[in-house]
DNA sequence: CAGATCACCTGCTTGC
DNA sequence: TGCAAGCAGGTGATCT
């Protein structure tokens, strides 16, 4: 599901929901989801005030009074949350985490497929730490140095987290179409009026798909239950076969790096 | 060290 | 209709 649009869209749905309010009680049904030891975990959060959420990458950061936590919501991971309106006695299948709010209100994790990961530490997260820059305020003279730095294929480059944080699947591929970079192309040989047409595709697509509130392909939603709709402006992702939105050439679906990868073989060429 | 392969899961779609 | 294979927004471990 959700790649840095949706993750910024949940946090943004929930932040007026959660700031300030007290964790009561916490409990989380997964070992997946929780790694290590998740009767710590709701220890550790129990009685814990949020006091800030932001998003880093992929990540949804929870600052508390004290210690953190931090949220990745995998390929399928939803944080819900459910208020006194809608209060609920049963959660759906899939539930693995469970946090009760002070004023009757819950947040709860849904994750199918449990990819995503629920972590508490004392200080900053280390995975969050670990990330590279973000997207969004990279300024053009870096990323343009990094790439340069760089042999491997652009797509797995753009994927990796410590890179670049919080381009996913979708948007790789929706990036690369419109700075018309073919997938494979090595980093360090794409030219410098295209590595800035990628630089600036890159925040184009992102800030776009924040205002569509992410892209919706089959069940993320955010925080409030609501779709985003940004896949109806995806001009490659999913649109193997279907002709480009520029040439009329048909899209084609390879494979880059193991990952499902779409592009125009004609506006796209190495 | 880049890249391939596999693994972690469920569920939906496709093809025989 | 039924069943198996393939595929999915992600990442990390383990190989060559």
């Amino acid at each position: 599901m959700p790649e840095l649009p949706e993750v910024e869209t949940v946090v943004r749905t929930l932040r007026p929901h959660i700031i300030g309010r007290t964790i009561t009680r916490a409990e989380f049904h997964s070992r997946f989801v929780t790694p290590g030891d998740r009767y710590a975990l709701a220890v550790n959060v129990a009685n814990r005030r949020i006091d800030a959420i932001e998003r880093r990458g992929k990540f949804i950061w929870l600052q508390l009074d004290e210690g953190h936590l931090a949220i990745h919501l995998g390929m399928t991971g939803k944080l819900l949350f459910d208020g006194l309106a809608n209060f609920n006695s049963s959660y759906p299948l899939h539930t693995y985490g469970i946090f009760e709010l002070d004023a009757d209100a819950r947040l709860f994790y849904h994750d199918p497929r449990q990819f995503g990961r629920i972590e508490f530490s004392q200080k900053t997260p280390p995975r969050i730490a670990a990330l590279g820059p973000e997207p969004l305020t990279i300024p053009q003279s870096d990323f343009l140095t990094n790439l340069k730095r760089r042999p491997t294929k652009i797509k797995p480059l753009l994927l990796n987290q410590a890179f670049l944080a919080g381009l996913g699947n979708i948007y790789v591929d929706e990036a690369l179409f419109r700075a018309a970079i073919h997938p494979n192309t090595p980093a360090a040989k794409i030219s410098r009026p295209k590595a800035t047409a990628l630089h600036q595709a890159i925040i184009d697509i992102l800030r776009t798909a924040i205002e569509h509130r992410g892209s919706s392909i089959s069940d993320y939603v955010d925080a409030d239950g609501a779709r985003g709709n940004f896949q109806s402006l995806h001009q490659v992702y999913g649109r193997d076969g279907q002709p480009c939105i520029d040439c009329g050439a048909p899209i084609k679906r390879i494979l880059v790096a193991q990952r499902g990868t779409h592009f125009c073989p004609k506006c796209q060429r190495r």
